[in-house]
DNA sequence: ATGCCTCAGCTCCTGAGA
């Protein structure tokens, strides 16, 4: 079984590399984020057509995330319940025995800004929703765009971006506090080339220059790490003619 | 310090992303 997450930065735009990646990379679940289209606007009949069913949670301009599986997904949940929060970025569902969360998780912008307030609150309220949802379904994988780096192998220039958005001490202990409950970073399970990430800025030539940081994650319970056998960050589609910034990270289990 | 790209939208500029 494989799964993966992708910020495809606008399902519009992107569709037809979604479409070509999944048939290159057949995975059993996708978990796609920026959708930036309202749910009437969804291409479900073209994952339809693919072999996919999906789960989706649009919202116009911004955000929107979406579950694209093989098999049908149960007891979905949209966004953090009990956390009032007017923005699509989180869509939670039981695909093949897993529960699966995907996540957008907020950007930011700026320490010390309201957004970054915000972030800070999203990922308490996050922790806490995980938690329960981990005590009732040990397999479990939380999977998505974090705009959160774990420590400075991520960051391809650590000293130039210290204490700068995604790399902050207090981003990176609300994402430890999140490691805390049981999970695990399916990444760092498995040995991996240096320099490895799974974001990289359009401007000054980032993906060329692998100026990137790795923000993408995908962490596991330990019911699913004893089954982990592979986890890669996908670099192919960035190549492509009109690419997102951000690179698929696909996790393969027994 | 800013723009460098890219995308959406109250689209020929601006806000936001990361």
């Amino acid at each position: 079984m494989k799964l993966a997450t992708w910020n495809i930065n606008s399902l519009n735009v992107r569709l037809p590399q979604v479409l070509e990646w999944l048939a290159a990379n057949p995975v059993d679940v996708l978990a796609l984020q920026e959708l930036k289209l309202t749910d009437d606007k969804f291409p479900a009949q073209a994952f339809a057509e693919a072999g996919y069913q999906a789960q989706w949670f649009g919202q116009k301009t911004y955000n929107g995330v979406a579950l694209v599986s093989r098999s049908a997904a149960g007891d979905v949940i949209r966004n953090i319940p009990g956390f009032v929060d007017d923005q699509s970025r989180v869509l939670c569902a039981t695909i093949d025995g897993i529960r699966v969360i995907g996540a957008y998780f907020p950007n930011g912008q700026e320490p010390g800004s309201e957004k970054f307030a915000y972030k800070m609150r999203w990922l308490d309220a996050l922790r806490e929703w995980v938690r329960g949802e981990m005590a009732a379904h040990p397999q479990l994988v939380l999977m998505g765009d974090y705009n959160i780096t774990f420590d400075d192998a991520d960051v391809w220039d650590p000293d130039g971006l210290r204490e700068t958005i995604h790399c902050t001490t207090e981003e990176r202990q609300k994402l430890q506090a999140l490691v805390g409950l049981g999970l695990h970073d399916a990444h760092r399970l498995f040995e991996q080339p240096p320099r490895t990430y799974s974001w990289w800025d359009y401007r000054m030539l980032g993906f060329q220059k692998n100026r990137g940081l790795r923000i993408d994650h995908i962490l596991v319970s330990d019911a699913v790490r004893a089954r982990a056998r592979a986890c890669t960050i996908d670099r192919t589609p960035r190549k492509n003619r009109q690419p997102s910034d951000h690179a698929p990270v696909v996790l393969t289990l027994d």
